[in-house]
RNA sequence: GCCGGGGUCGCGUAGCGGCAAUCGCUCCAGUCUGUAAAACUGGCGGCCGUAAGGCCUUCGUAGGUUCGAGUCCUACUCCCGGCACCA
């Protein structure tokens, strides 16, 4: 199928940015590339967790690239492979997946991507799940497809290399991860794949296999991976993901906490200023403005992208005036009390504030406490009950204590 | 099957039979600032007590020894490594 030849600038925008490294190489890709037709590339993604976030985002929008240029776009959700666990980077074997837990990431997927991908329009993305086909495959097909690759070859993989290093057990379905992904491309004779650079070798492997089977150079496209907002590896283990599918006022506030040094690699790696914009911004922090301030235009742009300009803007806003003022927030729950007069320690617990007594009593020990806009400091208190009133412990937990008249 | 190592606060760890129990990370709070960034300080099992303090519960499970057990003994259980068996 023909499409628009790209420009000299898109070609090269989709080639250098945000892109790690290409098999087989760049002069392959963009004789490909730059003839005007279309090829069909994939993502793969297990349905391990059921939030897509910023750093899977990042090759997602990679992907959006190249369907806005024509490309077909192909979006995998390895229910099947998710059984068997991606050994990718576990110093640990993986936990499988139930087939339960597959179906039900799975499901929330498609919406969570829908904001990334076209899935409508004349050249909408398309999902597959590759159950469909590996469910199928018999003791047979596997052996035939393992005889294309040697023992030597899988363990060269760094992490295997590692677990033989530290003792650790490397088992022999693990082998088969990368065996299946590569049946994936295969059996959906895609013209290319995309994957964070974590992927590259059972991508590679794919490569491999098609190159035997059907004798065709799949294009590889690896990205960086981004960082968690605390420099760690971005992981839900971690608890350092920003999902998009968090709140707006979550999502600006989770940006807001990445650290200073991060800026400008969120810049580029979560919106769509271009390079010469991000230089200067690089520039404006090197020249001594307020990190604070660019944060703040991060921050904004891609609350806006996932959440658009209104609810970005009311996120911001909400952001100044309860971290940056230490204002009340507009949205307070709110917990009703039939009492009159509570000790301090008790209310805190009551209202949810804290978890126990003694949490309660060190908050208050810790000056954290404050009624209706007064610190309270004696553990010993006893607090009227006034409808209305705000409770407020550390910085982002408020309520509002309703009176419930009997 | 045999040998060895191990299961302690969310994670990772320390712990001569004698203090809820080390350290790092996460986390929470305060100060400051430029934000929930950085830095600094403090906290981080529960209950009672204004407090000093008291009590209770916790180191895989169940027993035992002991004035006293995370620490010693026995059994069980789960995890990890090696060897053996096997082709």
């Amino acid at each position: 199928m023909k499409i628009e030849t790209p420009t000299e600038k898109q070609l090269n925008h989709l080639l250098d940015y945000n892109i790690a490294s290409l098999y087989p190489s760049r002069e392959f890709a963009v004789e490909a590339l730059k003839g005007g037709k279309q090829i069909s590339i994939y993502l793969g993604v297990d349905p391990s967790s059921s939030n897509i976030h910023l750093g899977n985002a990042v090759v997602l929008r990679k992907l959006r690239e190249f369907q806005n240029l024509g490309h077909k776009i192909i979006f995998l959700i390895g229910d099947f492979t998710g059984l068997i666990g991606d050994p990718t980077d576990k110093t640990a074997v993986r936990k499988q997946l139930t087939p339960e837990e597959v179906k039900k990431n799975a499901k929330t997927y498609k919406e969570q991507i829908s904001l990334l991908l076209d899935f409508d329009g004349d050249n909408p993305a398309e999902i597959k799940f590759n159950s469909k086909w590996l469910s199928k495959l018999n003791f047979e097909d596997l052996i035939g497809l393992a005889a294309n690759f040697t023992v030597q070859q899988m363990l060269e993989r760094d992490m295997f290399q590692e677990r033989i290093k530290n003792e650790k057990p490397i088992y022999l379905h693990e082998f088969f991860y990368p065996l299946m992904q590569a049946y994936d491309c295969v059996e959906m004779n895609v013209d290319a794949e995309i994957g964070g650079t974590d992927q590259t070798f059972n991508m590679l492997v794919g490569r491999t296999l098609m190159k035997s089977v059907l004798d065709k150079e799949k294009l590889v496209f690896t990205c960086p991976l981004l960082v968690g907002s605390d420099g760690h590896k971005m992981s839900k283990s971690l608890n350092n993901t920003i999902d998009v599918f968090d709140t707006p006022s979550d999502m600006y506030g989770k940006l807001m906490a990445v650290k200073d040094e991060l800026i400008i690699e969120y810049l580029r790696m979560c919106t769509d200023y271009g390079a010469e914009e991000i230089e200067n911004f690089r520039e404006q922090i090197e020249e001594g403005e307020n990190p604070m301030e660019i944060k703040k235009v991060l921050a904004f742009t891609v609350t806006k992208f996932y959440h658009g300009e209104n609810k970005a803007q009311t996120a911001e806003k909400e952001f100044e005036r309860v971290v940056q003022k230490g204002d009340t927030p507009t949205e307070i729950a709110e917990v009703r009390i039939d009492e009159t007069e509570m000790n301090i320690v008790d209310l805190l617990v009551r209202i949810g504030l804290a978890n126990s007594k003694a949490e309660a009593k060190r908050l208050v020990n810790q000056d954290a406490v404050e009624i209706d806009g007064s610190r309270e400091r004696e553990t010993a208190a006893l607090v009227k009950i006034t409808n209305g009133m705000i409770v407020k412990a550390g910085k982002r937990k408020f309520a509002r204590v309703i009176v419930d008249g009997k």
